[in-house]
DNA sequence: GCGTAGATCGTCT
DNA sequence: GACGATCTACGCT
């Protein structure tokens, strides 16, 4: 494996989209208002093909970063750089990115080309792999599926290695609170951004914040 | 359970 | 040159 190749995803995380009769979203879907989709996210499943199997996990938290007038959000004041460019697509497309010199991050653009929004995937469980810690937290959500920068800008509906599912219909109680991490922000810090699936034991984050009240 | 420190490097000022 | 949309290990309660 070199630098060009991106890492494979765990073996524990393959799975079968059509034995779950999973659907894809829309475009329209992801064009629309940041926290709702990010609301919205929290039991849709995320998938990743690697040589011709599909690996994945269903979403159990989630954020909403609201660009321009959002402190935490690295599009803030318009904000505009090589690595923030995916951004600022369409909505739909992935944008990663890497931090503290050692783990990534994935997001899911939000709103139509040009308004840079997105929702942060933090944490997913696969239910047959029964591990919970695997997929929980932003980082390892990303190493366990080998996402890097080199799938920033990637189009998930397009036909291509990365899909996203909508999850069965069952009923969640999600709960919410500010997002984690970003404590330098103002006054954003304290908004409700972060969702998360309140019966899910792979929800990151120290325990106060596992206990969101919808 | 909680808080703190250290790792480690791409990105932006 | 400073700083992370994080994680782990460690010590204390």
């Amino acid at each position: 494996m070199n630098k060009f190749s991106a890492p494979p995803p765990d073996t524990r995380l393959r799975f079968d989209p059509e034995g779950l009769a999973l659907h894809e979203f829309e475009r329209a879907f992801f064009r629309g208002d940041t926290t709702r989709i990010a609301r919205a996210l929290v039991g849709a499943w995320f998938a990743r093909r690697y040589e011709g199997e599909w690996y994945g996990a269903r979403l159990v938290e989630t954020e909403a970063y609201l660009g321009s007038r959002d402190a935490a959000a690295h599009s803030y004041r318009g904000r505009r750089t090589a690595r923030v460019e995916p951004m600022y697509m369409d909505g739909g497309h992935l944008y990663v990115y890497f931090v503290y010199g050692m783990h990534h991050c994935a997001n899911i653009v939000t709103r139509p080309a040009g308004t840079a929004e997105a929702v942060l995937l933090r944490a997913a469980e696969n239910p047959a792999a029964a591990h919970p810690r695997l997929l929980s937290g932003p980082g390892r959500f990303c190493a366990a599926l080998g996402l890097t920068r080199e799938f920033s800008g990637s189009d998930l509906l397009e036909e291509g290695d990365l899909r996203l599912f909508h999850g069965r219909a069952r009923r969640l109680r999600i709960g919410v609170t500010p997002r984690i991490g970003i404590d330098y922000s103002g006054e954003a810090k304290d908004w409700p951004l972060r969702f998360f699936d309140r019966d899910s034991p792979a929800v990151s984050g120290p325990a106060r914040l596992r206990r969101g009240l919808e």
